[in-house]
DNA sequence: GGCACGCTTCGCCGGCGAACGAAACATGCC
DNA sequence: GGCATGTTTCGTTCGCCGGCGAAGCGTGCC
């Protein structure tokens, strides 16, 4: 039989501009638990070495090696050799966006206020996103920013309010200084289906989280804690309290925080 | 060994929320090329009968309804069943943008003017992407505004110029009426790896099109046809042309100056 | 009803590729 | 130089998955 598998492509076919052949390909290298697991590690765009992969992975270093020269042979990840580390990390942002339009679509339609009465991964509650806040609370501080008049909505960018713009800047943050950015926009995310703040603004109000002590990046992962005090400032300042998450999750999250 | 592979999920694993293993999953169903030449086939939204799809994916009719079955299973298809027919198509516009960003990532960067012999498939001509024009034509049009100086292009989004306001309105397009909005941008394509006219400007382009009759909407599709009057109109106001598209750069180039 | 056709189910085969361990290679620290 | 550590290469084993054909439903047309 001549019918084509993933891995029957050899040299001689590079030359067919073939869309399908190579999308497939793209897509196994995505396929295996393995490697799915070490691209989503790497979605918070950290570079990592083979043997941290390797235990992302929950695989042994040889297997793991194979399947980062695998992925970095396809485009997915680059390498930047250190010393006697290699560190991978994804290959650009076309990667990382690809890698969260597939998770839209390969988190289950329903669940939306997923309800599951096991614990959440921390990553649901609060997590960067690219330079911004997803998870529960970039959404819930994305949802109080509209809620509050600080931002309009009325079309596909969010425009910045005067309120908004003086509430904002008390605080510091002025993000139509920067450079020619989008401004502000709905980021969709996968973990809750609905949209948190992007752009410039989204990173601004991330930065000073960080800088305030209110957010605290884990080591090596996306996931942010939100620190006491960043609750009470959260609540002084935007009205963004732990019962204003989506309750289902607002219950897990009590338990957890301080 | 307890590993787990992409096949190993079972209905006892559906509950654990594990979004790696199910971005495994969906990437696995996407990842054989038989399957990727369905998908890719059905992406422009035209629904399919599984012999259509079998013979595209060039297996038999038995192989292919079992690559349907997965895929439907996972929510990348949905079926529409009519009389001895049974249709497929893509599940939703999320499974379409994740397979129009793999694609993104799957095309090597260089090799874009594809010049493959074979005949293009419709879409590749004249697609509406979200709200505006893409494909070749959408490339072309955006390359001619640019050209004709109706565009700026000093920042990320473009500029409309006092002469490209003019001739617009002319036409009885002023999108900046729709502010709030980005005015215009390159938004990228796939099948063409250059960017054509997103924002408010490019969806008053599309439905200019479409009111004048230049452009018809091909029913249950993203694909677009061009009309013969259509032709004429785009050749006239904007120095579009059928042989400048679909042809080597250089060559598309030369023939659209002026 | 009967035949044709579309599609799916079943059973089998062959091969890709994922996993591991051991050994080779590279780098850095003492 | 030696040793420890990080990483890759090699060789082997094993099982999932894609392929087909034949047979089993279901639908529609004479």
């Amino acid at each position: 039989m001549t019918r084509k598998r993933a891995s029957d492509i050899s040299a001689s076919d590079l030359g067919a501009d073939d869309h399908e052949a190579r999308l497939a390909r793209v897509a196994a290298a995505i396929a295996e638990p393995a490697r799915s697991r070490m691209l989503c590690s790497l979605l918070d765009d950290h570079a990592r070495t083979a043997t941290e992969l390797a235990v992302v992975a929950g695989v042994g270093a040889s297997t793991a090696s194979a399947h980062l020269l695998r992925m970095k042979e396809l485009g997915l990840l680059r390498l930047a050799a250190q010393g006697r580390h290699r560190y991978y990390a994804l290959a650009g942002s076309e990667v990382a966006r690809a890698l969260e339009a597939l998770l839209v679509v390969a988190m289950p339609s329903a669940p939306l206020p997923p309800f599951v009465p096991g614990t959440p991964p921390p990553l649901r509650l609060a997590r960067s996103c690219y330079d911004h806040v997803a998870g529960e609370l970039g959404v819930a501080w994305h949802d109080r920013l509209l809620a509050l008049g600080w931002l309009g909505a009325d079309a596909v960018d969010y425009r910045l309010t005067p309120t908004g713009k003086e509430a904002l800047a008390a605080l510091g943050v002025s993000p139509e200084h920067t450079r020619r950015r989008r401004l502000a926009y709905p980021c969709l995310d996968w973990s809750v289906r609905r949209p948190h703040l992007g752009g410039a603004l989204g990173a601004a109000l991330l930065e000073l989280g960080l800088a305030r002590g209110w957010l605290r990046r884990q080591p090596d992962s996306r996931a942010l804690d939100v620190t006491a005090k960043g609750w009470r400032q959260l609540d002084a300042l935007f009205g963004l309290r732990l019962e204003s998450l989506d309750q289902p999750s607002a219950a897990r999250l009590k338990a957890t925080s301080g």
